[in-house]
DNA sequence: CGGAGTTTGTGACCACGAGAACAAACTCGC
DNA sequence: GCGAGTTTGTTCTCGTGGTCACAAACTCCG
């Protein structure tokens, strides 16, 4: 799905310009710039591996390993300097400049989305909404003004949007990614309950929330047969030996 | 090895009560049953791994591994019964009946979510939406009224309710799980930008969508990057002009 | 200045998952 | 009835990721 072109091989060093961090870590980074930016409104300074594995939800020894695929940023015997720090993380993932964005589909989770601050204030600026039924035209939302599917070439070339964000129904969905892709994004968020086909180079993460509902469902079940079954045992995550 | 697999040759009678099915398979399960579902709409009866494989955008082995874990539903020479085999796996995950949940932080997503059809046509049945706001107390959000985040326990124990949905401001989401823990809820599925602390025992997903963008721009920067670097290279990024 | 204490960075090891390849089993045509 | 063709179920191998444990390096204090 992912393009991961040419394996550059060299070195593999710390420092290297192109070093190939491995996913399940840069999945974990924003969650550790999160848990920075809310010790940095605190005003703490600085903090331990093991004080910023606990904000973030993960083990220490995982949360160093992750820092080290970055560089050697903290001190030993110190901890690391909060500011610093989240410099560095910014600067990998790209977010020290903002990234535009652009919504297809304004429906109940389109207007969330265009609502939601959380975009705006982590290096995303929403630079347009764009619908493709005729009673949208017009109207405003979030502060901006939802436009016909059809200036999306325009406004992606215009803007130089690379990320584009799908939320229409599944069965619009891989028409929208086919014209995001032929104007130029590259990289596509999509909430639609759909698999998206695009060509190699092109990014696509999936948010779907019925699937994730699915997973609880089935560990609710598994939970609720275990109950049944030991009924004198309570514990629930006990693993069979 | 620990997987068992080749007994209980019996059909649909009693199974083993815990296999022990890997997490990524579950993650797939309902994409599989998606597909399924749409295959059935359209008239199709039965299907091989490899249709079934390329319409939910993963590998055949993989599907058939995936497969084999719920037991042997398959036939050789021939493929899956399309009906057959979407029991199988709705009855695996747990969605032959509907499950109960409750939608804490009627704001832009939550109401969002109260409307996304793909919940009811599911498996799942939105039976109460919480909000603590004085204002959106009486409201109506998809035909239900908005009720006092007081009445979360109430409502939890007379509907059995397992599963919640947050979708409130992350100030205010690890109140939120204790409470629902408290009330009982053993599953949630967390919108908030927040780790949430929960007692083992309790499921916890969480779908972060400024995370997800940060993933993206994450990839955006490494492509410009090799992008500068290899200008005379272009064949691996190749967009069909 | 040196030793004790502390914390990072990393090497080693193990578990899980993805993918390829192959045997088992079923259908179809003659 | 039987061989050819087809498709599933399973085994094997390899890469990725998580965890532990420890050396390296820094601070502090006497």
């Amino acid at each position: 799905m992912t393009a991961r072109s040419t394996n550059t091989g060299e070195g593999s060093g710390a420092q290297d310009p192109h070093r190939d961090i491995p996913e399940a870590t840069v999945a974990r980074l924003p969650v550790y710039l999160r848990a920075l930016t809310s010790l940095a409104e605190r005003n703490i300074a600085s903090c331990s591996s093991e004080e910023l594995a606990t904000a973030a939800g993960v083990n220490s020894a995982k949360l160093r390993k992750d820092l080290s695929y970055l560089g050697s940023y903290g001190t030993r015997g110190v901890g690391y300097d909060v500011d610093y720090l989240s410099y560095q993380i910014a600067r990998e993932i790209g977010v020290t400049h903002d990234w535009p964005v652009i919504i297809v589909g304004i429906g109940n989770l389109g207007q969330a989305l265009a609502n939601f601050s959380g975009f705006s204030s982590r290096g995303f600026r929403t630079v347009a909404l764009l619908d493709a039924a005729e009673q949208m035209q017009g109207r405003t939302v979030a502060g901006l003004e939802v436009r016909p599917f059809a200036d999306l070439a325009e406004i992606v070339a215009a803007e130089q949007v690379s990320i584009g964000v799908i939320s229409v129904p599944a069965t619009a969905a891989q028409d929208v990614a086919d014209a995001m892709v032929e104007a130029g994004i590259s990289s596509i968020l999509n909430f639609a309950p759909a698999v998206l086909n695009v060509p190699p180079g092109v990014d696509v993460r999936k948010v779907d929330l019925s699937i994730e509902l699915q997973i609880l469902a089935y560990h609710e079940s598994r939970k609720a047969a275990e109950a049944d079954e030991t009924v004198d045992n309570g514990s629930e995550e006990g693993i069979t030996a």
